[in-house]
This record gives structure tokens, sequence and C-alpha cells, in this order.
DNA sequence: TTGTATGCGTTATCAA
DNA sequence: TTGATAACGCATACAA
């Protein structure tokens, strides 16, 4: 492997025969360079292999043109999808996105939001709000904005840019319960340190108190999002007394699990047992039957929380929250019950 | 807003009532730093909410354990379970990852890779082997050691960990082959400055040549990596005449799509039209029919990645590639013509 | 239009 | 064990 070396400013300005000051303007202002001397310079960076350490200049220059991400866990095509779409945002307004994922561990995640800034990340995408204090006082401190997404809360010093997890789930329960479900299951994720789960968990708890459904009619599974624990998880929902008709789940993955695992132990669909989603992934429209769930516009959500990072880190304001509205999506796992 | 100084060595060595050089042993080497003044540090670091400049860091300390790779996109359940286990094995070594994305556009891809050297990643993870040679150079003349993933190629420069493309879908094909099809259609991804997608059509015309198979036999549609792309590919392919018994597609993503479109034309799968997958993601044995496709290891490939790049950029040697095995896992959407 | 000189925040060498 | 100080590579105010 060849020398490890990089060639600098230096050695470009030595190559090209000007000073230092001239290279660098002829990289960050062309406009202010003779048109024989850029070319100089041009053809000494080319053949260097010249590219700027982007730690000296973010020193010499306060400023990196950079925005950090830190999401629970790449494998996953929720947070790929509204990703995606964040990045193509950030990219047309000449930023870089730098991500990290944090495994759903918090500790991981606070690391990895000090590296992003010690990295010089101008402004922050989180996902939820469950954090430590320091954590956010931390970023206050240094002045970096951030937003929240894949959440909503209305009275809150922090920006959010998502949804009422809470309300989207607690309209699906309604409708269920409307159709004369009183026995339920919910396959859920896994609640500590991840407000989004929990505040499904809640949503639905609110509709079961509105219709009056008793708590041992209502039964809960945590396990992490993944088709395997979900088939599990509805085996031993399946063996509560008296058993579910009905099983709202914390997102489609975890419906499709259920779906899959009821179908392998001779159970219909939604004859025998309903089974609801939450997200509208592409896999939930794939499966048969198709997932009655809730639809989050995900793209959507990432464009705009990139949209108003930019603005905060321009203005140097706090915007303000945006909420988003997911919807029923109705497709054919929910029925009435024994229908 | 707060004020946007953040603090630095010297606040919290001015705080502490120390040097900046003891502000800076009690953080990368505490051993060497007396108890109590480590204490006074640290508190005077948890006061200011200090952490240190990364950029600064790099500068004065010449490495950076980081890191990077560019992926086609982060929307892809393919690359995100390959990049999550390679982030998990990164981090499990004390590095950082930087991840990017480059929306399948070479010049942004060249872009990224310039971004990830000038943010000091001592090491970076590449897709595939299509981009110009230029950034081959530019990687070699800094010395930075990359791995090509998703691909492999046995008598090449580069260092590959991944599969042989070709050979994979080609044993795919000679099966399909083998049940007595004849007339073959096939859903590729798009090509053009896609090493993968080329192989995986190149592999499917090598087995067809095996057979004999006369070129008016088999019809291609290139087209995104799309669900509904996929649909509308397959009505195309079910109108050419002769009208083929079996369509390979090129990932699964399009297998599924394809599958979808085909019951929605109230065709059978196997029955009336067979169809294979290739990548074996989660969806693919969702469906109905599972898919029959190639199975690939990519969370063993984002490991083996890792470690071959901590290996290269720890020994300052180019590590020799790594060939893994895909291997067909047959589920039920492909059966003998007209059966 | 170009060059000189200074500082950015950190680490590391050397003395004390 | 601690402190002073010289790099590190770049951008920029100021001079020429």
């Amino acid at each position: 492997m060849p020398n490890h070396s990089l060639p600098t400013l230096e050695d470009v300005a030595r190559e090209a025969q000007v000073s230092t000051a001239t290279v660098s303007r002829s990289l960050n202002s062309p406009d202010n360079v003779a048109a024989k001397t850029l070319e100089r310079v041009q053809a000494a960076v080319q053949k260097l292999g010249y590219s700027p350490n982007f730690g000296a200049r973010a020193l010499a220059a306060k400023r990196t043109n950079t925005i950090g991400a830190v999401i629970p866990t790449m494998e996953n095509a929720i947070f790929a999808r509204g990703l995606q779409a964040f990045q193509e945002t950030i990219s047309r307004n000449g930023s870089t996105l730098l991500v990290a994922s944090s495994s759903y561990l918090r500790e991981l995640e606070e690391e990895q939001i000090r590296n992003l800034v010690a990295r010089g990340a101008d402004a922050i995408l989180l996902i939820g709000e469950d954090r430590s204090e320091e954590i956010y006082e931390f970023l206050k401190k240094r002045g970096i904005p951030y937003v929240l997404a894949w959440n909503y809360r209305p009275n809150s010093s922090h920006c959010f840019v998502g949804f009422d997890n809470r309300a989207a789930i607690k309209n699906l329960a309604r409708k269920v319960l409307d159709l004369g479900h009183v026995t339920i299951g919910m396959i859920a994720g896994l609640t500590q340190e991840n407000d989004r789960a929990r505040d499904r968990v809640l949503g639905v708890r609110e509709a079961l108190a509105e219709y009056n459904i008793p708590g041992e009619n209502f039964h809960v599974i945590e396990t992490s999002y993944d088709f395997t624990n979900a088939g599990d998880a509805l085996e031993l929902l399946l063996e509560k007394k008296p058993k579910p008709t009905a099983i709202i789940c914390g997102n489609d993955i975890l419906a499709v699990g259920a779906v899959k695992q009821a179908k392998a132990l001779g159970l219909r669909v939604p004859e025998d047992i309903s089974i609801t989603g939450f997200d509208d992934i592409e896999v939930s429209s794939i499966i048969e039957p198709p997932l009655t769930t809730v639809h989050i516009p995900h793209r959507k959500m990432g464009k705009i929380a990139a949209e108003c990072l930019l603005a905060m880190r321009k203005n140097q304001v706090l915007s303000k929250s945006i909420k988003l509205n997911p919807f029923i999506v109705e497709r054919g796992s929910l029925s009435k019950p024994g229908e």
C-alpha cells in the first residue's frame, strides 16, 4: 500500500508555484483567482490527488455543512424510507448527511449524538423523545438545533416532526372495538426507552377504557420487531382466557409475523382471528390477507424534518412542531369477530 | 437559541485550574493523571458540557477511528441488513461508522467517497465494482483501504467480500431450464453503472446458451427496484411471442412485484407462470406462494467486510478477497411449465 | 490578483 | 504528575 502521508495545501502550492492562500482561494472562491493561476492549481490538485482535510477546514472556517441523524436501526424499512427522503432533501441543499445507528440502546445513542456533534454536525435528527435530560441540555448548550421525528407532542419545548402515535392507534383500536371485538390481544414493541412503542400501547388502552373493556379482556406481549418473535407472541396470546378475537400489533412487521403464524396454525385471517398493523410498509399489502393498518407518511416526514432542520440552522430559531396525519388503511385482515 | 461558541479545552482548563495538556490527558489517558486532578477536570467537563472537537483532534492526532461506507440506497432491505451487521462489527471494535448513500448515481458516489476521506475515514466500504479508475487511484494514492462488497471477481486487484452474482443466478437459471422451460423472461435491475445487475443478466444468458435456447425465446426488461415497475414489466413480458413460462427476476423486490401482478391478472403462480427471486429477503417467504430464490448471506457479508477493513487498516496490507456462497432456496414459485 | 501571517482546538514532546 | 509549546492543515484579514 502506498505512502500514507496525504498531500496538503502546501504541497499543492509548491507544485503550482503559488502560495497556500491562492490554492485555498482556488478551491473556495475560484472567481477571485486569475484564470491561468486557477488552471495551474487545478492541475496540481489533480496530479497530487489532493482533497482538503475536513477537520482542518472545519477548524479554520467554523462551519461544516453537515447534518447528522441517529436512528435506532438501519435494518428496518420504516426508518430507511424516511431517512432516504431526509437525505435527498439534505443533499439537494448542498449539505452532507452523517448517519449513525444506536441499536435501540440509549447509551449508545447518546454516544453517537456526541460523536456527531464533535464531528461538526450543525443540526441533528433524532427519533422519538426518550432520552436523558442531559443530552438535551448538551445540545441546547451547544446551540445545535435538533428535530424529533416519528412522534409528536403538542405541549413540548422540543421541535417534533411526526405524528401522534397514541391517537393514531387509538383510532384503529376504536375501529376494532366498533366491529364488536371484546377480547383483545396486543403484540407491542419493547416499550422501555421507546416512547413510540409506549404511546401505542397507551392508545390502545385508552380506546379500551372508552368502550369499558375490562382489564382481563386485554393482554399485551412486548417483543422486539421481528417476524419470528411476533409469531411466538401470537401463540402465547391465543392461550389466554378469554381468548382474544383480535390482535393489534405495534407495527407491520409484528403483524405480518402474526398473520404468518396464524395461518401456520390453521387459522383463517380475519375469519378466525383479526390482526392489524401499523406503518403501512410495503409488505403489508403483499401478505395474504393484506393488512388493515395505519398509514404513516414516512417519506414526507423525512423531507419535512430535513427542511425544519435546514431552516433552524439558518435562522437560529426553534421551528414549531409539525404534526403529520396518519390514516387507517382498510385492507382485509380485520373483520367482525367470528365472521 | 443559546450562544453558539462551544467550550474548548482551554475553557475546561481554566475552570479546573489546570493546563490544557492536563485536560487532554484526563480525557485520553486518565491513568497518567492524579485522582484529585482528574476529578476536578471531569467536574469542569460536566459543568461546561464540553466535548472535544473532532476535527482538531484528528488534525493533531492523525487518526480518526472512523470507517466509512457508501451504499446505493438506504431504502432497501438488502443493504440495510448487511450494513447493520457491518456497523455492529465496527462498533464492537471501537470505531465509528459513517454512512453515505449515492442514490445509484456514480458521480454522487464519488463525491461521497471524497467526502468521507476528507472527514478522515481511514477505511471504506463500497458496493460493487463499477466506478471510475480515478476514484480507485485516489484511494490508492491516499493509502486508504477499501473493500468491494456484494460482488466477487477472482482475478482482480481489488479486495472483494461478496459473491459471484453471475454464477449464482446461472445456477438458478439452470434449474429453471432443467424443469423444461424454454421461453424465459427476465425482469432485471438497471444494468448501467451496476455490475451486480449486469452480472445477473449475464449469468442467465450463459445458462440459456448452455441449453441452446434461441435468442427470440428470451426477453429482458430492465427497471429500477420497485414493486410497481416490476408489475408493469411482467405485463410487457407476457405480451411477448412466444410467451415466457418462467420469469427470472434480478432480485426479490422485483419478483414480489411480479408475483403480485401475476395474481392480479388472474394467473396462478407457479402453475401458469413461474417466477424466481434473488437475495432471499424476508418478504420472499411471506408472499404467497413463497419465492424460490437465491439466498445471499447479507449479514455475514457485512460482518466479514468489516473484519477485512479493520485488518487492512491495522496491517496496511491488501487483504485477499473472500467469496461467499449463495445457495438456492426452493419454496414454491417455480415449477415445471404448465403444471 | 496574490502573498504573509495568524488562529482554529487538539495532541504530543519535552522539561520541570 | 503537570505545564509550556510546537505542530496539525486550512481559511482569512490584511498587505502588497
